[in-house]
DNA sequence: GGCTGCCTCTGTATCGATACACAGCGAACA
DNA sequence: TGTTCGCTGTGTATCGATACAGAGGCAGCC
């Protein structure tokens, strides 16, 4: 009794389930069960349980305490390669990420998003979180994240790699599908650019020719610079001639901004891939701005076909980064998947932005 | 491989911090210290711990149960009224999360989204979620979730209300600024509408008149809507010409359809106002394409001044979704704004979609 | 009457860590 | 030389709940 009120006295905040117990005059585990199991009870024991917790004002279970118990935290992680608000800014990470609260909002389960800002703690909280997998959105390869989840021992994924032992990668191959739809946009031009993403976690603008050096850390750049250089020398042009205009991020203003430059200079590009359809409205508006007809002009491709590419005409690569978020997040939740399984898909949609 | 990661998932023997403590040879709080507080470990010793740790493969300090000793979840709680994935279809939503996403960083502590469907199911996951305090981005005054969120006695808040006892609200006047930007959309219309939010949790497509009813249950939706009426009253209009066009979500696709019927009717407006840019931005592509200048045949304005507007000469109603999001954030984290702190600001911006 | 089985409810042992108070010990200090 | 102090390490209690096994009571059945 004097305990109790001792208890009661040092933790003035919040009711425990304990006190409810004594309160309605039963054990910790019926309270418990009225709870967790309500079946498991008699109604009238039940009732009165519940109005002790009424007259405690006791706010159920503390999920902490449960979480720890039953084994299970009930959320799932999603690590976003560098300052967690780019996740809302980048249009493709919030397609992704509404496939993965599909899947969490089926099963019940909360989502976690841990706050990455490219500094060592980043490392810190993701051993913090409480979380029963993780899912990390496409980063760089020497991102130290990785180790740090892969360190944790749950399930987890990355979308569109870079991968680790252990680690499943769900994506597309994406240097083969760079090389498909760099072909449309290169064949017959003479001056070919490209709209990349950024290189690396400097997110550094840059323009620059060549093969990616090791400097291109982000695997989903490399890949698709690979492949869309690929494409140029299937249509038989010089490497050194295919311009890559680095951006720092994926914005529709800042391939709006590079594209104009671009436009600019002496030697104008007559045919631009972007590596998102965002970056590709960036370049058709300058375009537009500078008087150039597409595709007659300069062609324009993008990538991800976003509903604003169809009313654009953009001829784009099609991939459904909500279906790869949905995937994600049952191999995150340690579903088994389907046997057999395709991988994720793409195919080209020509529109009228290629000729 | 999947597999694998299933059973690593339940852990049936995840080693704990004792085995790590027993294999160095010291007691359990030494190793604890080794990871909490390492500065109070010798040197040596700690080096041992962290030696048998690795030999055990032993992932850290499991996080729910610090969390549990520790009293504290070191995450906060995001509650979006109904489907998650509206967050990330919501341009608006996605803005006022990266401010909270913002602090988060900042403080360190993770981001939970609790999912919500509508359904019952909502309440519980509320009760369930591992986190230090809640964020409610503006939903309907009948939401039982507020009711859950209330009901777990942490620090919450609500963006934009909907208010209950003990939830503080942040936000803007949305009536009195509705009003001052209805005056600019409608001083001289004869045929005024409003392209508007939906009007409750079941999203329905409508086009009425009049004030809004009690069906209108969204706080934000029900406030500005009072506002246009009163500015359309203010510039001498009748309410009952004031047609509000309901749509289902924001969306620009939608706010363009929505304003292409309208335009096609025999009585085409010649004044929208919007209640997000997103709309405005398809009434002025539905106008474009009816042939209608902007602002002679038919003013419009937005809300908001997004990137978007700007370069659309869209004369809108500016307040920053993101601040609100920090402010959120810092009180549900609970700490004290400073004293004396402005509420959130907003003011009209003129550009050239208004006569 | 004796046995079985179901429905309720209870006691005990954890889940995996950290807070706190204190013990041992050599160094610094008067 | 005795005392104080800081540095390390340890034992115990606890965070708030749930899993599990089992105990009574009572009805149904042979």
């Amino acid at each position: 009794m004097t305990q109790d009120v001792v208890r009661a006295a040092r933790r003035p905040g919040r009711p425990t389930l304990r006190e409810v117990a004594d309160a309605a005059g039963v054990s910790q585990m019926t309270a418990s069960y009225v709870y967790s199991q309500p079946d498991r009870v008699a109604p009238a024991t039940a009732a009165r349980v519940r109005a002790a917790a009424a007259k405690l004002d006791y706010p159920g279970p503390h999920p902490g305490a449960r979480s720890l118990r039953r084994g299970r935290a009930g959320s799932l992680g999603v690590v976003l390669g560098e300052r967690l608000t780019y996740a809302f800014d980048d249009p493709q990470a919030a397609r992704f990420l509404a496939g993965v609260a599909e899947v969490c909002a089926d099963e019940e389960i909360g989502l976690t998003l841990v706050p990455t800002t490219g500094a060592d703690s980043d490392v810190q909280r993701v051993a913090e979180a409480v979380v029963d997998g993780f899912i990390v959105w496409t980063t760089s390869d020497d991102d130290p994240v990785l180790d740090a989840v892969a360190a944790r021992r749950l399930p987890a994924v990355v979308q569109a790699g870079p991968g680790r032992p252990g680690l499943p990668v769900v994506g597309i191959d994406d240097r083969a599908a760079a090389a498909a739809i760099g072909r449309l946009a290169f064949v017959g031009a003479t001056r070919p650019a490209v709209l990349s993403f950024p290189a690396n976690r400097d997110r550094v603008r840059a323009l620059v020719t060549g093969p990616p050096d090791s400097s291109v850390t982000y695997a989903v750049t490399r890949r698709r610079w690979e492949g869309l250089l690929d494409a140029w020398r299937e249509v038989g042009g010089a490497p050194g001639d295919l311009r890559i205009a680095v951006c720092q991020a994926n914005a529709a203003g800042l391939g709006e901004a590079f594209a104009d430059e671009l436009f600019r200079t002496g030697d104008p590009p007559d045919a631009i891939a972007a590596m998102s359809d965002e970056l590709a409205l960036g370049a058709l508006r300058a375009a537009g701005r500078s008087g150039l007809a597409v595709p007659g002009a300069v062609a324009i491709t993008g990538w991800d076909d976003t509903d604003a590419a169809a009313p654009a005409g953009l001829t784009t690569l099609r991939q459904s980064l909500r279906d790869q978020g949905r995937r994600c997040a049952r191999i995150a939740l340690g579903h088994r998947l389907p046997d057999g399984q395709e991988p994720p898909g793409w195919e080209v949609v020509e529109r009228h932005s290629t000729r």
